[in-house]
DNA sequence: GCCGCTCTGTGCGCCAGCGCACATACGGTC
DNA sequence: GACCGTATGTGCGCTGGCGCACAGAGCGGC
């Protein structure tokens, strides 16, 4: 795909990239339809590309057994899938599922170790992404120790809708429970609370966020605290001008 | 305090560094005791040192409140505290606990920054080591969720002897239970069983392993998972001639 | 050798979420 | 417009871990 051809970048990290920084990384990307339960890469296998979603939506699950599964990062059209190669990493602990199907970018592995290492915006902006993804995962690890469903659910339907800048989007109980790693059932309920209160609507695999105010006020602080770092982290990201690899913020 | 001077370095990460880029590490370092109970950082705040612990151990947390709060990594002689500053961040997410009391080397945040940046196999080796602490965090997220206590405590005191590299260690039932976000009287119980199966012997403070073997089989395979993880990226760590950042592996 | 502090042990009622089984409802297909 | 697959809803008994309260037991200090 010549870079001549714009292709719509919607991915906030390509997006931030210094004009020359980007001409040089566009070359190698290609353009990808990511289809619902699409499963990116499984625990312990090689990592193939990077993939910078576009309007889809990624699911990075901790896997003990196949059915024992937790989700413990969520990859929107803000970061992307395979940072373990920003840390020269090039097989995945995780497993990464598509969740709402949409649009990416995609690159090779090699390559894009190559072009990590030759563009440092690109560099700097991946640690910083790398950053808020730990925090993400640590934060999910209290939060599903100690929580209520209600709440946790209120949280994943507030991070889903960040990630998709949008209020409504299509997504089962089944898939939810997946995710919280809880029972169906349990979702039903929870879901069930929570449309009551008027906060969502739902119905066959669509759900849609009536009051985000109120879902927040619903959800644990782990919404917050999590959105805190990732914002912090994220800001001044674009027009740079030196990029330091390990400045101290 | 002078590089002439030869400091004990039980450290993996400063021991695998070739002899070059050592020499120019070492100045920059202080030897420092940690003391049991000492808040290394809180999240949110600024991370003031890098630490590589030699003889101690340290835990990190994620945090809701105060008393709400779950381990998701334990750092010992094989790693470093702060990894944040590796991604170029210069505040800690999680909170950092000495749990161990012992010695460490220290550096200053923005010191260790230049170092960082003009040390390639630091850089390469830390950048691994950032990755297995996420596939730490990732794994504990899924145990917490998913195992039974005694499979988590059996779990934790395996990865304790592991970073201790000892079979005994001093550790209150009510310290392992913050760490696994349980009551003391869970630690308690699920400890007396342990030690009834004569796989652990305690009493006030202190824990010795009896048969790690069979600690290994009444944990759960999160042990393993993330003892895979960490062994596979730390090995072949010493003796490297080139450095590339982002080799994919 | 006594005191006091910290650490460990036991009991009891409670509850969120589990596993299982089954009932209902929606929506696309032919 | 009948059918079927998928999605959602309800009931019930079970259990791991919780919160609370208190009982012993080791160890250091004086």
């Amino acid at each position: 795909m010549p870079a001549a051809i714009p292709i719509p970048v919607a991915n906030s990290l390509l997006a931030a990239l210094p004009r020359a920084e980007y001409e040089r990384l566009i070359s190698g990307l290609e353009q990808v339809k990511l289809a619902f339960g699409e499963v990116l890469y499984q625990p312990g296998e090689q990592i193939r590309h990077a993939y910078f979603p576009n309007d889809c939506l990624v699911s990075l699950f901790a896997v003990v057994e196949d059915r024992t599964v937790l989700e413990v990062g969520l990859v929107g059209s803000d970061g992307m899938v395979g940072v373990p190669l920003a840390l020269g990493i090039g097989v995945s602990p995780v497993r990464a599922l598509v969740q709402g199907s949409g649009a990416a970018l995609r690159m090779e592995s090699t390559r894009f170790g190559h072009e990590f290492n030759r563009n440092p915006s690109l560099r700097r902006d991946l640690f910083r992404y790398t950053h808020s993804l730990m925090a993400q995962a640590a934060q999910t690890a209290v939060c599903s120790r100690f929580h209520l469903l209600e709440a946790r659910l209120a949280r994943l339907l507030l991070m889903t809708r960040d990630r998709m800048r949008s209020d409504d989007f299509r997504l089962t109980h089944e898939f939810l429970a997946q995710m919280l790693g809880v029972r169906r059932v349990g979702v039903t309920r929870a879901a069930g609370t929570l449309q009551h209160r008027n906060l969502i609507s739902y119905s066959r695999g669509g759900i849609r966020i009536l009051d985000r105010k109120g879902l927040e006020a619903a959800s644990c602080r782990c919404y917050q605290i999590v959105k805190n770092v990732h914002d912090r982290t994220q800001d001044g990201q674009s027009n740079r001008k030196t990029s330091p690899v390990a400045a101290v913020a």
